[in-house]
DNA sequence: GGCCGGCTATGACCGCTGTCATAGTAGCGA
DNA sequence: TCGCTACTATGACAGCGGTCATAGCCGGCC
């Protein structure tokens, strides 16, 4: 998450995605994508011709590509694949940041999500296409656990709701207590999904 | 929710919670508060005089008033009181409107709780605070159902936080799915949380 | 009447934003 | 050297935001 992309093009967007999910759409400006990628300014309107909401558009999907592609990472850590399991490492890895960090950044979807009247519609596209990019592995991973596959994606969609829904609460009381509770709380009902393959 | 309140402060602070949850904070303008509510532009510095902030605040501590109002109006509408029920209902007044009115709308909360950083940080505090004002009579809601008051305070942050991920994710894409896998997936837990007192 | 405080009305200011226009530079193949 | 393309640099512009200043209305009250 703190590597920087190789290109320029690739690090506004990543730093797009970065400030969006700290300050918001409509708060991040386009001069301070540029900055923060310590690119120059002159090179957004020659990678993203059609202004802010291209740019804000594929900062969401970098964050839905990133967000699948952690599942993966979080599957080869995990001793004993289990779903609760899988679940405990996703909130752990903002229980960690915002330990680590402070409660200063939220997820970069649900921001669009949340501002998308302010960018044309193709932003509530894109937020739903990054919901979709990260659901998908989850769901995938839980039918790899032995849950059925009729309610592995509804698992995952429950599984990405609370999780949101406890990002923001911890965000907003500056403490992890929702993401652990939601942790405590729902794996058991995760790993009751599992049919027991012995 | 669409009555007009008396006095043209409170048509302000309700206009001004409308807007927000639709455009967001930031989209939101001092004007169109006014415009909104059909109260002279003169008014926003006569009643806020500390500015947007403090309009914003309020709006966001009439959310938080107004969903644990609702609270008790659920639990008098349902004939056998159960956790489930109590969840259903209160996903049910998400769902009715999107399929009545559109996914336009989400949580005033939440749109605050993203867009804190535009603000100062007493509009995160005064989120926090409309959470509480939230879960609060959710916690009690359960206790009186029969679930252990250890228990009552982690679930009530549970249905809270699934229902506003499940709204992000349903305004997402548009589609009432995550809301209603929601109630499907999570009822079961809660109703198994009530001590049998027969 | 004269006064005053609550409320309204309106215009100006300044800062910021996204966008455009224009010009400049670096590398490279011919 | 030329020309071309990719990229950079910078300034201007129009619009909108919140906020302040000023002035007007209007009811009650001595």
């Amino acid at each position: 998450m703190t590597e920087s992309g190789r290109g320029p093009r690739e690090r506004m967007v990543f730093s797009a995605a970065q400030l969006i999910r700290r300050d918001g759409v409509g708060a991040t400006g386009m001069r301070d994508v540029a900055a923060h990628a310590g690119a120059p300014r002159g090179s957004l309107q020659h990678y993203f011709p059609d202004g802010k909401e291209q740019l804000v558009n594929e900062a969401v999907g970098w964050a839905g590509r990133y967000a699948g592609k952690r599942v993966a990472r979080f599957l080869a850590g995990l001793d004993e694949p289990t779903p609760s399991g899988l679940f405990a490492a996703m909130a752990a890895q903002w229980t960690d940041e915002y330990e680590a960090e402070g409660f200063a950044g939220g997820c970069p979807v649900a921001a669009a999500t949340v501002d998308c009247a302010a960018m044309g519609p193709s932003t509530r596209e894109a937020a739903a296409a990054a919901f979709a990019t990260w659901r998908a592995p989850v769901a995938e991973a839980l039918t790899g656990m032995g849950v059925p596959t009729a309610r592995a994606d509804a698992l995952a969609t429950l599984m990405i709701s609370t999780l949101e829904g406890a990002i923001l609460m911890a965000r907003a009381e500056q403490d992890v207590r929702p993401l652990v509770t939601a942790v405590r709380e729902l794996g058991p009902l995760l790993d009751a999904a599992v049919v027991s393959s012995a």
